[in-house]
DNA sequence: TGTACATCAGTGAACGCGCGTTCACTGATGTAC
DNA sequence: TGTACATCAGTGAACGCGCGTTCACTGATGTAC
């Protein structure tokens, strides 16, 4: 991919026809869209709103038209992101069979989405967007559910291997609670502490570790 | 503490003299206590050179004097930070007795250490700034090695509970990688999603499993 | 069927702001002769 | 002992830049009569 075209011009290479009317309302996920495009070179900060409008070959007034302000996109990116991450985590614990290959599958999936949409993920979870000072004014999309309905997909996930005998914790929850610490710990270090010599295994001893797993 | 007079004015009452002659390199520790005063109340982003000139009341081109540019002042910063990490985890290691209880105490001052100075470990490994980036020019203060001797503490305190007996893991670095993505996981994820119901013993389970702590 | 009007989907120019950085300078203090 | 000069520790004004946001507008398309 060539940065100078991916940097310095918008995206279309024919110069962007207006939408027809009462099909306005497209411009919003061409938005969305053009901000996902440019999370993908781009650190979340350099994301800033006439970045966006050039990347969706618009200018930035246009985009108020569909947005109150620049933090109303973040709020929409992250919201669609934790969804995502919601779809990712039950697609990888829907590959697997057994109750410990099912977990397993889920937090691979946890990490291989943070490591695909590193961006995405800062917006989520790494303290780059302020969700909590975001939520005082309301929270419109449902950004609390959002988080908490990814993160039972791992409760469940322990659950069902406590079920089986598989694992031999006793409260699902707590285990998961301490499973995300150390997948979110991992899944950012790696991207950060780039030079440090990882062990291959590190996420299967944190999963096996932090799950229980039983006989090994 | 007033909001106003943190965010608006230099710090000093007294409209700060010129140092003696001789005596100018201490601007520069004067600059670094800027920034951290700073970085007590705002995110790593908003400490601008210019706002880390106006908190040590000088103008922003005496910076100049000391670095070469914004972004040596955060290395310094981040170079200062993980000494303080280090001497934090020995201190807290060496306030305990037993093996067991020493690595507690390390993890617990890891913790304590990121709870207490959310911005510099912001700097140090939240990925705001791209320590891999600067050290592609060249690592002059070791920072590297800053970093691993960190590590290394919590490494040491596992190979201590190894030796003891305390825990039945077999490789006291992979566990400590482990561990670390653990605490570095809880740190952030308790700044950045504070609105989940954490479990009380969160870092202790994460600390006992991790560890392979023996006959719990 | 024609025409006046309303609505829609944007554009283009401009605003004030703070940023990092540069440049020439100033005033105090030391040093050589 | 005096004086010319060098050095030091900064200052003050200015630069171009991109930012988020506002405002008035334009041109195409639908609708009422």
């Amino acid at each position: 991919m060539n940065a100078c075209i991916v940097i310095g011009m918008p995206s279309a290479s024919t110069p962007r026809s207006v939408n027809p009317r009462g099909e306005g309302a497209r411009l919003r996920d061409e938005i969305l869209r053009a901000t996902d495009a440019l999370l993908v070179d781009r650190a979340a900060e350099q994301v800033t709103l006439r970045a966006i409008a050039r990347q969706a070959g618009i200018t930035a007034p246009a985009i108020y038209r569909h947005f109150a302000d620049r933090d109303a996109i973040v709020r929409a990116v992250v919201d669609v992101a934790f969804a995502d991450l919601r779809a990712a985590l039950e697609a990888g614990r829907a590959s697997r069979d057994e109750p410990l290959g099912r977990l397993r599958g889920a937090c691979d999936a946890y990490l291989a989405f943070a490591a695909e949409h590193p961006q995405q993920y800062r917006l989520m979870l790494g303290g780059v967007w302020d969700a909590a000072a975001a939520m005082r004014e309301g929270d419109p999309t449902g950004l609390r559910e959002l988080g908490l309905d990814a993160f039972q997909v791992v409760v469940d996930a322990v659950q069902e291997c406590i079920d089986a005998g598989a694992s031999s914790r006793a409260d699902a929850r707590a285990a998961a609670a301490s499973l995300w610490a150390g997948l979110h710990g991992l899944a950012e270090l790696r991207r950060t502490a780039t030079l440090f010599p990882w062990p291959d295994d590190v996420a299967r001893d944190l999963v096996d570790r932090l799950a229980a797993v039983a006989g090994d």
